[in-house]
Order: C-alpha cells, then sequence, then structure tokens
RNA sequence: GGCGGGGUAGCUCAGUUGGUUAGAGCACAGGACUCAUAAGCCUGGGGUCGGUGGUUCGAAUCCACUCCCCGCUACCA
C-alpha cells in the first residue's frame, strides 16, 4: 500500500522587520491544512523559515555592528518564536545562513551551469544609487540633461554589473505545457490566468547573481559573485529534505512538494522561476502553489502613517491564539484579500466561538456534571433522530476532504460551525432537562448522542484551533492518538462511566467596552 | 492603454447547464423555553439582483452597450 505523504510549506520570511499580520497569516494557513492531512492519516511535513541573506540584511548588521551571522541569529529567532505563539506544528525550521542549504543551493547552481542554463552575461540598467533600485526606461525622466526617477526623482546614471543569468527566456513554452499538463499548478484560478498571460508574452532572461554585496551564498566557479534571491530563496523547499541527496528518505517521502502557501505578492516567483530552475535541473516541480490574498485593515494597507496596523502578537495576547487562527479562517475569503477588524474579531469569538460552539460544550458538560454524577452517560438505543444527527457529518466527510484538498477553507469551516448549530438545535428539541424527570434513559441517549456530536466537531475544528480541542479531548477523557478523522464515524469511541474533567470556559466573551 | 475578475438584503457573501413567491451568516424586531458564557431555539421585517436595451413562454443567470470597483502588466523581498 502506498504511503500517504503530504509536504506542505510557508515562505522563508525576510526578517529585515517584525514579524506582521501577512506573516502569521500564511502560517496560519500551511498549518491548518498540515494538521488536517495529519489527522487524516497522512505522514505530514510541515516547513517554514527564514530568508537571510542580501544587501538590506548586511547593511543592517553593519548598521549595528553586528557580524551578519550572529545579526541574523537575532531576527530569525523572533520568527522562530512566532511560530510556537502562532501554535504551529512545522516540522523542521529552515535558514538560508544553515551548511545543508549552502550545499544545496551549490549543487543546483553546478546542475544549471552544466546544463547551460547558466550564462555570464552583464546586467544593465538605470540606477538610482540612493533608492538602491535599478528604473525602466519608462521610470525616469530627462530633466536639463539629468536622467532622474520619476517617482523619487533621485538622479539615475547607466549602469553595467557582470551578472550570471538564468536562462528564463528558453523555458516559456516549456512552463506553458507544464501549466496546461498541470491545471491545478496554480491556485486559485484567477492567479493562474495571470501567470499563464504574462508567461504568454515571453520571458526575459533572468540575472541570478550580484558583484554589488557579499552577503549571500557565493557563485562556486566564481567567488566575485553572489547568488542572487531567487535561486538562493526558493531551493529552501529542497535544502530542508537534504537535497541534493536524493535517495534519503526525506527526499524521497516528500518531493515534489504537495503545497507551497504564498502571499500573492511572490506568486510570479513560485510560479514561473521555480518550477523552471527545477526542469531545468532536472528535479520534479512541486504539486501546487497556492497565492493567498492580503490582510487589509480597514479596507487599507496596514501601514504606519494610518496608524491601522494590527499586531498578531498583540491580538493573540488579548485575545488568544485559537481566536486568532479561527477567525483569519473563517472571515478572510483565501484568495482574496480581507478586511479585518477588531470589531469583527469580537463579534467572530461571541458568534461562532464562544456562543455557539463553545457554549454547546459548556451547557452539555454542566449539565452532565449536575444530573449524571459527572460521569459520561451511558446510551440506549440510538432512535431516527440521533442517527440523522450523526450521519449529518459522517456523510460530509468526504466532501469536506475534498474542500480541503483544494484549499477551499473557507466552504470548510462554515460546513463545520453548521454542524454546530444543529447541535444546539438538537440538544434544545430534545430538552433533557424535561427528560430527567420523565425518562433518565432518553436522556442519557441524548446527552451520550450530543457528546459524540462535540467530539466530531472538535476532530473537524482541529486543524483551525487545536490547542482549545486538545482541551475538550482531555475532557472527555480521549486520547490524543484519537484525534482523528476516522474516529468521527466510531459512535463508540467515548466511554461512558469515565468522568467529565471539570473545565474552564473555553472562549471568553468580548464585552463591547473591551 | 492591454488582459482578467467583480458589482445580489445595513454588512460579508452563496446562487449549479436560464424555470415556480431570489438564499445564508452577522445586525435588527417579536415569541416560547431555561441545561448553558443574559448563551441556545422559533418567527419576522428588509433586496426594482449597478444601469439601459435585446434574445426567450420565462433571465440575477445568455447577448450588446454603459457606469463604477479590483487584480496583473518582471529582477525590494
Amino acid at each position: 500500500m502506498p504511503e500517504k505523504n503530504f509536504y506542505i510549506t510557508t515562505p522563508i520570511y525576510y526578517p529585515s522587520g517584525k514579524p506582521h499580520m501577512g506573516h502569521a497569516y500564511s502560517s496560519i494557513i500551511a498549518d491548518v491544512f498540515a494538521r488536517f492531512k495529519k489527522i487524516d492519516g497522512y505522514k505530514a511535513y510541515f516547513l517554514t523559515g527564514t530568508d537571510e541573506h542580501g544587501l538590506k540584511i548586511q547593511r543592517e548588521a553593519k548598521k549595528n555592528n553586528k557580524d551578519p551571522k550572529k545579526f541574523c541569529d537575532e531576527l530569525s529567532i523572533t520568527f522562530k518564536n512566532l511560530t510556537k505563539t502562532l501554535n504551529l506544528s512545522n516540522n523542521d525550521f529552515i535558514r538560508t545562513t544553515e551548511k545543508r542549504h549552502y550545499d544545496s543551493v551549490k549543487e543546483i547552481w553546478e546542475r544549471l551551469e552544466k546544463s547551460g542554463d547558466i550564462y555570464l552575461g552583464k546586467y544593465s540598467g538605470w540606477y538610482s544609487v540612493s533608492d538602491e533600485a535599478y528604473y525602466d526606461e519608462e521610470e525616469i525622466i530627462d530633466e536639463n540633461g539629468s536622467k532622474k526617477s520619476k517617482t523619487s526623482g533621485s538622479k539615475v546614471e547607466w549602469v553595467e554589473e557582470e551578472s550570471y543569468f538564468f536562462k528564463l527566456s528558453a523555458w516559456s513554452n516549456k512552463l506553458l505545457k507544464f501549466y496546461q499538463e498541470n491545471p491545478k499548478f496554480i491556485l486559485p484560478v484567477s492567479r493562474r490566468n495571470e501567470v499563464v498571460n504574462f508567461v504568454k508574452k515571453g520571458l526575459k532572461d533572468l540575472s541570478v547573481s550580484r558583484t554589488s554585496f557579499s552577503w549571500g551564498i557565493p557563485v562556486p566557479s566564481n567567488k566575485k559573485h553572489i547568488i542572487y534571491v531567487w535561486l538562493d530563496a526558493l531551493t529552501n523547499y529542497i535544502s530542508a529534505l537534504k537535497f541534493p541527496d536524493t535517495e534519503n528518505k526525506l527526499y524521497r517521502d516528500f518531493w515534489p512538494a504537495d503545497l507551497h502557501i504564498i502571499g500573492k505578492d511572490i506568486l510570479r516567483f513560485h510560479a514561473i522561476y521555480w518550477p523552471a530552475f527545477l526542469l531545468a535541473a532536472k528535479i520534479k516541480p512541486p504539486k501546487r502553489v497556492y497565492g493567498h490574498g492580503w490582510i487589509l485593515s480597514d479596507e487599507k494597507k496596514m501601514s504606519k502613517s494610518l496608524g491601522n496596523i494590527l499586531d498578531p502578537l498583540e491580538i493573540i495576547k488579548d485575545y488568544g491564539v485559537d481566536q486568532l487562527r479561527y477567525y483569519l479562517i473563517k472571515e478572510v475569503s483565501l484568495g482574496n484579500d480581507g478586511s479585518i477588524s477588531l470589531e469583527n474579531l469580537k463579534n467572530c469569538i461571541n458568534n461562532d466561538l464562544a456562543n455557539n460552539f463553545g457554549n454547546l460544550c459548556q451547557r452539555v458538560f454542566s449539565f452532565i456534571d449536575k444530573n449524571c454524577d459527572s460521569k459520561i452517560p451511558s446510551p440506549d438505543k440510538f432512535n431516527t433522530r440521533d442517527k440523522e444527527l450523526s450521519d449529518e457529518i459522517i456523510k460530509k466527510i468526504s466532501d469536506l476532504k475534498y474542500m480541503i484538498d483544494n484549499q477551499e477553507l473557507n466552504s470548510y469551516i462554515k460546513e463545520v460551525i453548521n454542524f454546530s448549530f444543529n447541535s444546539n438545535k438538537y440538544f434544545n428539541d430534545l430538552e433533557p432537562w424535561k427528560l430527567k424527570k420523565t425518562n433518565k434513559v432518553r436522556m442519557n441517549t441524548v446527552l451520550y448522542c450530543i457528546l459524540n456530536q462535540i467530539k466530531s466537531i472538535s476532530i473537524l475544528l482541529y486543524p483551525i484551533i487545536p490547542s482549545s480541542i486538545e482541551k475538550i479531548f482531555d475532557t472527555l477523557n480521549l486520547k490524543k492518538e484519537e484525534l482523528n478523522i476516522e474516529q468521527i464515524k466510531n459512535l463508540n469511541l467515548i466511554v461512558p462511566g469515565k468522568i467529565i474533567k471539570k473545565s474552564n470556559i473555553l472562549f471568553k466573551k468580548i464585552d463591547n467596552d473591551n
């Protein structure tokens, strides 16, 4: 029987600033998929990390009078801490300053050089020293004989720099063929169309080395050059699998990657450069790249000047990590930009988590505590209504898996929280508080059924709000190993007679004046 | 400018190949209940489906024109 393996990654983050909501969002999305696969019987490998080379870092390090590597150690730590704060289930954390990554990049470079996909040429253009940027012919203006940038107004000069190039131009047609043969390589579809149109217009060769700074991986055959950005950064996805050792178990099990989660801003690099590099190096490209949208604050990009920054660490401190995770997954449409606000966050927490699912757990646990001696009641036969309730979830399992496999997270979470709505209704309709006076056997059955629902909903919510769900499992005396999609079908998992452990309120309601 | 996506209840959005009184959640109003985090359940109000014209027995759904909004249009990640 073939193993069910799943490899998912986040972008590696450039640590020139502190972690923001965009980083948190990418990571949370990836974690939800990783955790789902892990409880669905897959051997899942989840990678995140930091991209630490480049001029910006080199300069910052110098400014702080620090060795670049030492400087990166400090920066990288804040991102590593973020994985803990967000409760990510990542299996590894890669840094582009590690030896394993150097080895991997070196190998890729040599393969590309050998295959003739890399050549030495000249990179030229209008360069502004103060902006540290090259400008296009259309982006500059001639003012009294001196050329200036239209946007910044700073002086530009014609600069020619020796540079290695990757023959990207030769890959246009092969890429188009690849997109056609793998229609879901780029998602969402709207992004795919953008990329395809872009490639159809023809690709230019890509500069892949620089001589203007030194903080990076040197070109093996020419130490004057540093391997530039994407060839360095993207390779992390295979460095972590011990490439170039393609015979080791990690690489054999997990490459090609199943899913790269990225922001739409770096889609092109992942959807064009990355498969081109890999194809040229005779390595299989990943199976899918998903470009999610941006998180906006009150319809606008977050910025210091607008004063609308929502800091993930602050929000987690004030509201809780599961609360933030749930909110971002539920309220932001994956693939589209989404506006978030504290107001919406509070509503979401109160409605879905506190009033709906949290209160469902609370009313049931508390009822059992008071009326069943705190012990899980023993059920009699399930009647039609009981079966309808549990069947509703069981019948949806394959649909839910399909949604996850197609990154339809919003549909997924809506279906799942809907089970909680229906469970509340069941509890209301069957009125166990009346049954306790008239029919205790039936009351016990109803309570057991509702516990089953809580268990099943919990399993499905686990990828999104893992730590809260672990608490529920603990309350129900269920083991971590039983946190598995398969157990939804098992209506006898919960053991009657065991004590329901005392639990605190799972999701506190947020006051308006808070 | 070019290519693409979208304009549906106060807000966020679903609406399959055109077919009976256009849906959900939130918000709002009323009702019955009381196990629970004053939570949950039931009922209700509210939309000329961006505009105009057309195809059709019949269009939010197809066609034309028009007005808005958004994305992409290469080497900062």
